[in-house]
RNA sequence: GGGCCGGUAGCUCAGUUGGCAGAGCAGCGGACUUUUAAUCCGCGGGUCGCAGGUUCGAUUCCUGCCCGGCUCACCA
């Protein structure tokens, strides 16, 4: 939901600044230029032409046609310079009243154009006195005017509201931030690299789900109007991906959104961008040294290295990873052994003799998590597999052989956060169905976050699914570290925000 | 939802122990042919988040509300 200003501003509503840039805009319609031209004339991008031109390719007396928002202007006197910006690069430009003309120079540069305005100039490259790369300007028009005043100039824009809500003036005024949006397409890019070089197929699964599951979290519920029928925005893609192994692939991942109807953090946004990977014949371990694999290849991809800094902290992604089993992880770090726990009861007393905060209504798998969260994750800074999970807490993972209720999964945490989670499938439909069934009494129950029985994926799974391991990654969380952000928010472009509530009083 | 901090010009911020509201940038007028945070002279610009209250007087103090940030709880 964005926020609009719910009207056009009245005459008297504008900022003296909007108001004289309208007037330029009329001055300038008056005088028969379109100030929103259909078409440019552009021979080279700003990075193009800086390229050349230090290369020496560029023939001193040809003529480039560049173009961009004019993002500063220095006059002085006759002569005059400015930057523009065209999204590749920024570069001066230098003005001059003698080449220019007298009247293009006088009205037109320096009185009816304003910061903020996209400009096409076309002139012969040079280099300053200071030995910058220059466009001497023999020609220059008008390709879209600005209404409004540029946030910044050198103090960029720091409100957070405004760079949230008015995504595109962050952008703008903020050239770091439009550079972390580009490292965030590069990993993006190259994990599908990874992947698909590694023989997955990426496909697409429902986002509008008659039965949701794959994850332990609350959907947003919606409704289709001519099918008469509730649906539920997806929390994973889990269950879909899976019935793709029965149905014959052996590699397959998607990139998408997933939805989980919860509050909003630091760490978590209502929508959230997963991969998901699921790969046939494999087991947990496979799935470890995979994503080693993968993620140390992404990192040298988008920063040329294997070692990051977030934060203060210096991150080495080169394998192997510590696997480390949770149960020595929780004991280390709070003293507790959960095994001499045996049910809920007994682990939230030892857990409130610590004391922690222990609900009564929370299981025992729930309430290692706890123990998880609160002792050992803020600590796990350099890559680490935290394995062996409980089983009530992991409904669709495959039963450590020997074990009553451990199972195969593993969770990977950097930099004090989880970012990966991953299991042996589970592939046995009736074991599948008693664990669902399992679910479908806690939701009953009222565990919000437990999941409903799927009975067409116990149907798939009784075809037979090969024995597989699967996985499943926040991509924007990813994306903090590499980009060294510690609220997810500065990684989404459009995060969600809490609705603009206009003032009662203040309306009008 | 609880706690803490904040909201002052288009932007970034100062300030008022309660007494005409400030700076830099941006804008407007002027000077200036190698600047790059250009410089110099001059000018305009404010519902001090909103609403009540206390007071001779409130941007300042009090109460409520709105919005935001951090944090706790919850979660990925």
């Amino acid at each position: 939901m964005s926020s609009q200003p719910s009207l056009p501003p009245t005459e008297q509503d504008l900022l003296d600044q909007e108001r004289i840039r309208r007037e330029k805009l009329a001055r300038l319609r008056s005088s028969g230029v379109d100030p929103y031209p259909p078409r440019v004339e552009r021979t080279h991008t700003i990075s193009q032409v800086r390229e050349l031109f230090q290369q020496q390719q560029l023939d001193e007396e040809e003529r480039v046609a560049l173009v961009g928002r004019m993002i500063s202007r220095r006059v002085m006197g006759k002569l005059s310079f400015a930057h523009i910006d065209d999204g590749t690069g920024r570069l001066q430009i230098m003005v001059r009243r003698d080449v220019l003309g007298a009247e293009p120079y006088n009205q037109f540069f320096k009185k009816d154009l304003d910061l903020g305005d996209f400009i096409g100039v076309k002139g012969k490259m040079t280099l300053t006195r200071t030995g910058e790369v220059t466009c001497l300007v023999e020609e220059i028009t008008l390709l879209a005017k600005a209404l409004k005043p540029l946030p910044a100039k050198w103090h960029g824009l720091s409100d957070p509201e405004l760079r949230q809500r008015q995504r595109y003036l962050d952008l703008l005024a903020n050239p770091d931030v439009r550079e972390r949006f580009r490292v965030r397409a590069k990993i993006v890019r190259a994990l599908r690299e990874y992947l698909d070089g590694e023989g997955f197929l990426e496909v697409e699964t429902p986002i509008l789900q008659p039965v949701y599951g794959g994850a332990a979290a609350e959907p947003f519920v919606t409704y289709h109007n001519y099918l008469h029928q509730k649906l539920y925005l997806r929390i994973s893609f889990e269950l879909y991906l899976k019935r793709l192994l029965v149905g014959g692939y052996d590699r397959v991942y998607e990139i998408g959104r997933d939805f989980r109807n919860e509050g909003i953090s630091r760490k978590h946004n209502p929508e959230f961008t997963q991969l998901e990977f699921y790969e046939a014949y494999t087991d947990y371990h496979g799935v470890m040294r995979r994503t080693e694999e993968m993620l140390a290849y992404v990192v040298e991809r988008v920063t040329g290295g294997l070692k990051i800094t977030w934060q203060g902290h210096d991150i080495d992604f080169t394998p192997p990873w510590p696997r480390i089993p949770l149960r020595q992880a929780i004991l280390e770090a709070s003293g507790i052994d959960y095994d001499q726990f045996p049910d809920a009861e007994s682990l939230r007393m030892a857990m409130r003799e610590k004391g922690m905060d222990a609900p009564s209504e929370a299981s025992r798998g729930k309430l290692i998590d706890k123990l998880l969260s609160h002792f050992v994750e803020p600590n796990l800074i350099q890559p680490t597999f935290l394995i062996d999970y409980p089983l009530d807490v992991s409904p669709l993972a495959k039963r450590k052989p020997g074990t009553k209720d451990i199972v195969e999964r593993f969770e990977g945490f950097v930099a004090g956060m989880e970012i990966c989670n991953a299991f042996s499938e589970l592939n046995d439909p009736l074991d599948q169905l008693e664990r669902f069934l399992a679910q479908g009494r806690a939701l009953e129950a009222g565990d919000k976050e437990a999941t409903p029985v799927d009975m067409d994926y116990i149907n798939a799974l009784s075809y037979g699914m090969p024995p597989a391991g699967g996985f499943g990654m926040g991509i924007d969380r990813f994306t903090m570290l590499l980009t060294d952000q510690d609220n997810i928010r500065e990684v989404i472009l459009f995060p969600h925000l809490r609705p603009e509530k206009r003032d009662q009083d203040g309306a009008s």
